[in-house]
DNA sequence: ACCCAGGGTCATA
DNA sequence: TATGACCATGGG
């Protein structure tokens, strides 16, 4: 099921978590930044330390060139990886002044030329790069991340060790390129991941039914 | 106390 | 190309 199988499962997550409301953010530069700082950090402390960046008059590409580390880091401690995303969103900051500090205007770009002007971006590598220009530019991409890569692998849809662009190629070259869906799409794997937590019985009311073994013995999916 | 969370970079072989 | 180390906080 390697074809047709991505809108299958795609249906068939939409009809049991219904549509997830993403990318939560108040504006552009803020989904932006969330994109940074949710790396690899639960999103309940990204959100909180976005939160924390507005309070403080923060999302401004501006401000965030001027303000000194230490208030920097203060307001993203709960994000996790306080110096190194300081730096990335700094990073981000001064990459946005080659658009005036206008993020509408960066997301006028072509699709692919958008991508690889966020990719040259240090901090910013695909799955961040692919979420602004899915979430942020609006833009029909798919978004690949560790879920997505345990969920095809265990759908034997993809081996072990995939990477990211075979991984995406495989949604994106068998369904409809929707921007809509394919954000959609992203997030309601993460849903569905989420589901899935150690803390509760595995697989009790899977709505993907076609999961081989169903049962998963190594413990999450 | 341990594991992991909506990654990415850098050094090393 | 391909591993491993490192970054840091918070919740289960």
């Amino acid at each position: 099921m390697s074809h047709g199988g991505a809108m299958e499962l795609y249906q068939v997550l939409l009809a049991a978590y219904g549509r997830q409301k993403w990318w939560p953010a108040d504006s552009a530069l803020a989904m932006m930044a969330g994109a940074i700082l949710v790396q690899n950090t639960a999103w309940t402390g990204a959100a909180r330390a976005v939160q924390r960046l507005a309070e403080a008059g923060l999302l401004e590409a501006a401000a965030l060139r001027q303000v000194d580390d230490e208030r920097l880091w203060e307001r993203i401690r709960p994000a996790g990886y306080f110096r190194v995303k300081g730096q990335r969103l700094r990073a981000l900051a001064t990459f946005l002044a080659d658009y005036g500090d206008n993020c509408q205007r960066l997301f006028r770009l072509e699709t692919t030329e958008l991508r690889n002007a966020l990719l040259k971006v240090h901090g910013i590598g695909k799955e961040t790069a692919d979420s602004i220009v899915c979430y942020g530019g609006g833009r029909a991409i798919f978004v690949v991340d560790a879920y997505t890569r345990r969920l095809f692998h265990r759908l034997g849809w993809s081996s072990a060790k995939a990477d990211y662009d075979q991984l995406q190629q495989l949604v994106m070259g068998t369904v409809p390129p929707e921007a809509d869906m394919l954000a959609e799409f992203h997030a309601l794997i993460v849903r569905h991941a989420k589901n899935h937590c150690r803390s509760k019985p595995l697989c009790h009311g899977c709505p993907v039914v076609f999961c081989p073994g169903h049962s998963f013995p190594q413990g999450r999916e």
